[in-house]
DNA sequence: ATGTTTGTTCCGAT
DNA sequence: CATCGGAACAAACA
């Protein structure tokens, strides 16, 4: 579930209250499998202090003071939460953190599909460097999304699910930063001009920044809250995701799948561009 | 029971 | 050979 807003959201606060904490002893479920392996994730971890919590794409690490980060992937169902008082019960635990305070951090997946593993400086740089430029990155420029939307063959809406075109975009975001941007997200990315790229990279800009103000978003499956439980809202905001009426023109949403994935634009006032 | 789901990766097809 | 897109991963819900 998470994309770049619930990932900023989750790292910031991980930030805040483990930065400075150790690590006194982690505990692995049985029926899951860390990476490299359960066991050297624990012999990595275990006794080690963290240093700070960042995101990168949608990944969390947390350094440590040896340059080991671990690295969470929460895909579609992953869950970190800052167990205290207020923080209940809690299904599909697959790591506890037990840290120095008092206090523990849990990682559950209900899908099992995200992912948790120690890395090296070394590979930590290489994660990083697979990944196209961060929207939120000042340095980051239309003309860069443009060479890398001009990489792709395909229609716009999948370009940007790319994480190789751009970094932290999931299905959510790039719907709704395809409707402010006027563009139709089945658009060929060879019809993609300059100046849309411009327009598109404000429009990623403001949606995300947007969703981080409002916390993220939560749907009605739950699944995404912040560490310490809390929903997002920007769900109240969407622009066009789920909606069936235009907010702009009050026109008719079309909904279809691309590539698998709900996608939701308004056919007046996201027009397909013709060559 | 069938269809749906916010992510990523692998494999077959092109 | 590189790239694209569907299927698969697994579980809950309507």
């Amino acid at each position: 579930m998470p994309e770049l807003p619930e990932t900023q959201t989750i790292a910031a606060i991980l930030n805040k209250n483990l930065a400075g904490k150790n690590v006194l002893q982690v505990q692995i479920s049985k029926d899951y499998k860390a990476l490299p392996s359960t066991e050297i994730f624990i012999k990595a971890v275990t006794g080690k202090k963290i240093k700070s919590v960042k995101r990168v794409a949608k990944n969390i690490l947390l350094e440590l003071n040896n340059g080991v980060r671990i690295l969470f992937h929460l895909a579609m169902t992953g869950r970190l939460l800052l167990w205290n008082e207020k923080v209940g019960s809690e299904k599909w635990v697959k790591i506890i953190l037990h840290l120095d305070n008092g206090t523990k951090l849990t990682f559950s997946d209900m899908r099992m599909f995200g992912k948790a593993a120690v890395l090296s400086p070394k590979q930590t740089e290489e994660l990083a460097a697979r990944y196209g430029p961060e929207p939120l990155d000042k340095n980051t420029t239309p003309q860069q999304l443009f060479e890398k939307i001009k990489s792709k063959r395909t229609n716009i809406k999948n370009a940007l699910l790319d994480q190789v075109v751009i970094s932290g975009l999931g299905n959510i975001y790039a719907t709704d930063a395809l409707f402010l941007a006027k563009i139709n997200p089945l658009t060929k990315t060879s019809e993609i001009a300059p100046e849309d790229t411009s327009r598109l990279l404000d429009a990623i800009r403001e949606v995300l920044e947007e969703s981080i103000k409002f916390g993220g978003s939560t749907l009605s499956d739950k699944m995404y809250v912040d560490p310490f439980g809390k929903e997002g809202t920007y769900q109240e905001h969407f622009k066009i995701y789920s909606k069936k009426n235009c907010p702009v023109c009050d026109g008719k949403v079309n909904f279809m799948k691309i590539s698998g994935r709900g996608t939701y634009f308004c056919p007046a006032c996201q027009p397909i561009i013709s060559a």
